[in-house]
DNA sequence: AGGGTGCAAAGTGTATACACTTGGCGCACC
DNA sequence: GGTGCGCCAAGTGTATACACTTTGCACCCT
């Protein structure tokens, strides 16, 4: 709320941006789901659109095309484009995926960890606990989240990190629809015991605490058993 | 149980009509990348494509749009599109992480494989046998790359057979591109080492079966030492 | 009065037009 | 004769125009 959309962007670059524009469009909109500025179901109309950014619906089209590829969007052929629901099958697939790569992610980098890169992990988890505190709803979400892509990159493996990447854009979706009671103090908490595993060197350790970490927070999810398909059954299609 | 028995033909990609014009086009492109007719590096001009199809090139951008985001070819500002290049940084990114999941994906199919499902996995494997037999190359190529997604469909994972998929697609590129040694028999010999693996419950077997057999194909392709990126260089069509 | 049919507004799907960038060739100048 | 500059062609980037599908509403028929 405090950081409304400053103007970061200083207007000379708006001519010469070339791949810019329609990236822009998808971060924007990909933000305002995140945010929960935008609610699963809602549409999103392109001329709306393409009026708000001062731009054609070509270039909103292409954006919407890229969401609708990462499952942050639906598109319906005629209908138009709407945020995703993802069903609660789609969240534990989500999950169970998660949970094998990181898992197993843990465990490698155990192997090759320098303490350069823990040190580097130690001020990822300074800049965790400096959000949380300052109460920074968005800045700690996002965070969080990244938290488990700089352990991906630590591997120095550019394309697991991209999907992993990938894979926590749809888990931000999905936790706002199944809203978590996972604090995010709990989470951040987690995320430092996995880091002095991996200092430690202790393999086994870290990925065991991973995947705790994930199923806590899967199991946070209000996703569970007969409550989960009511509430999916109310929300209009 | 559904009548799934034997199936000769069941390709999902049949869609034709409603987002199909875009779709035809990306898919046409994409085999003819897989089945080696479009070499990496090769550019695709939108008009010459829009001709191609009788279509605009509204369409035809679409269509790279997509495959841009899969990898397969590389979309440069005002440059164009070309087939993509993966470096071997990038093809032992891919392994290195088709490694990490399907190794666990092993495991957890013995904990939780049906006598059916296993039947299921044979008849892909007669399948695979047949392709090898007739020096069906096109198919032969496609199904032992499917069978790695049979498997994780047995999971019952959508998000993880669509992730593996894509994964796949990208290696049918990096394989024709470092052109690889590794005969189609012999990978099929290793499909049905892994099958033994999984009907014996044998979860450690399969792991170890999986990784080796992904270790086979990724040391028998020509990305080895410092020899790959003169190879690299001398490549372009 | 209820429900079905047809029309009209809105919105998407595709094509085409136009502006701008890139790359190559030739001409002039050194 | 070599090098640099500028024009031309080709191709991409974006906008706009037009056709078709969907949908809501009003009106008519039962």
């Amino acid at each position: 709320m405090s950081s409304r959309g400053s103007s970061d962007k200083p207007p000379v670059l708006t001519l010469a941006a070339p791949a810019g524009h329609t990236q822009r469009i998808a971060d924007a909109i990909t933000r305002a789901i995140v945010e929960r500025r935008l609610m699963p179901g809602t549409k999103l109309a392109e001329q709306q659109i393409a009026d708000l950014f001062k731009v054609s619906r070509t270039l909103v089209r292409q954006a919407l095309n890229q969401l609708s590829r990462d499952r942050l969007i639906t598109l319906e052929p005629a209908r138009g484009a709407h945020v995703a629901q993802p069903s609660v099958e789609e969240a534990r697939q989500v999950f169970a995926v998660r949970r094998m790569i990181e898992a197993q992610m843990a465990r490698e980098i155990c192997a090759g960890v320098t303490d350069a890169q823990v040190a580097q992990l130690r001020a990822h988890l300074a800049h965790e606990a400096d959000a949380v505190a300052r109460v920074d709803a968005a800045g700690r979400t996002r965070l969080l989240a990244d938290f488990h892509v700089v352990l991906a990159r630590l591997l120095g493996n550019e394309v697991l990190a991209q999907l992993l990447a990938d894979l926590l854009a749809r888990c931000s979706l999905i936790a706002l629809m199944y809203q978590s009671a996972h604090s995010a103090e709990h989470s951040a908490d987690e995320h430092v015991a996995i880091v002095d595993a991996i200092e430690r060197r202790d393999a086994r350790a870290a990925a065991r605490l991973m995947e705790s970490h994930l199923g806590n927070v899967e199991r946070n999810l209000q996703l569970h058993p007969r409550v989960g398909d009511l509430a999916q059954l109310l929300q209009p299609v």
